[in-house]
DNA sequence: AATATATTCAACCGCTCGAGT
DNA sequence: GACTCGAGCGGTTGAATATAT
């Protein structure tokens, strides 16, 4: 059995909080505390994963968090004990009172790896922009061009990008989640999550899917269609042994057909 | 004023670790 | 010992903002 899912995607909010999601969270914590992350959202009435509720309390909304400028002294400090301790953020955060992992890796990397290490930085700063022009060159070129010449007619439809927390747990998922990161990797690999889940996790599935995805001529889908390794299947059904293989499919076709408008 | 580029930082993701069973 | 689960950590992303052209 796979590890379970950190948290119930479905129906659950990402993104910046808005100030009644802090204060929601704020009085269930002065109240009930903390002591599971997990059931917290749920208890308090939040629409947000233990995880996300667990950092903004941690990085934002503790009353002992010190905001504002660091001063030159903590400046000093952390690249004094970043030259101990590396990138242990949460080590050198405990000698900062106030101060949060995140924030100072944040003002390590934007600020203080320069002044540490600047010929470091410039050559980092330097690659990343042939990368970027190289790619950028590329992705003129063969814009919808993907995997091991893998040319999706699906995947140039904006309208399939970004994949939303829905899509991906429809379990169709691309690793690259815009367009922007499909043409800075100039690969898209079409998985299918490896997430397990219990009775009460998975998503109900009316009739209508049912009758929809079981009636579906497959035959007329335009263009080819591919698998998860690539493959085309167009000739799907056929002599097929393989039952995984084949409810994979239907979920992977009924799937796009659900999500999108007609083409 | 408009556009391009750089910077910042809040938030997410995936992994590891340790406790419990 | 093997397994599951929740918490925590570090890397990374991307939207918002600032600055340069």
């Amino acid at each position: 059995m796979g590890r379970a899912p950190c948290c119930e995607k479905m129906g659950l909010k990402k993104g910046p909080w808005t100030p009644e999601e802090d204060q929601i969270l704020i009085a269930h914590i002065r109240r009930y505390g903390h002591g599971n992350w997990r059931a917290l959202p749920k208890q308090a009435g939040l629409l947000r994963c233990g995880k996300s509720c667990r950092l903004r309390w941690i990085n934002y909304l503790r009353p002992d968090i010190k905001r504002g400028n660091f001063t030159k002294e903590e400046e000093e400090t952390i690249i004094h004990l970043h030259e101990k301790l590396g990138n242990r953020w949460s080590a050198i955060a405990a000698k900062l009172p106030g101060r949060t992992d995140n924030e100072i890796k944040n003002v390590w990397h934007t600020h203080l790896k320069k002044r540490v290490n600047p010929n470091q930085v410039a050559q980092e700063s330097k690659k990343k922009t042939q990368v970027d022009a190289m790619i950028e060159k590329e992705s003129k070129h063969t814009p919808t061009q993907l995997n091991s010449g893998l040319t999706h007619p699906r995947f140039d439809d904006p309208r399939l990008l970004p994949v939303s927390p829905e899509r991906s747990y429809s379990d169709i998922s691309c690793t690259a989640t815009d367009s922007s990161t499909i043409s800075r990797e100039n690969t898209c690999n079409v998985s299918v999550k490896e997430e397990s889940f219990s009775s009460e996790e998975f998503p109900v599935i009316d009739e209508s899917f049912w009758s929809e995805t079981l009636s579906m001529d497959f035959t007329a889908l335009e263009g080819p269609t591919f698998g998860p390794l690539g493959e085309p299947f167009g000739s799907f059904g056929a002599s097929n042994d393989d039952d995984m293989d084949f409810w994979l499919r239907v979920f992977m076709e009924a799937g796009d057909l659900q999500a999108l408008p007609p083409i």
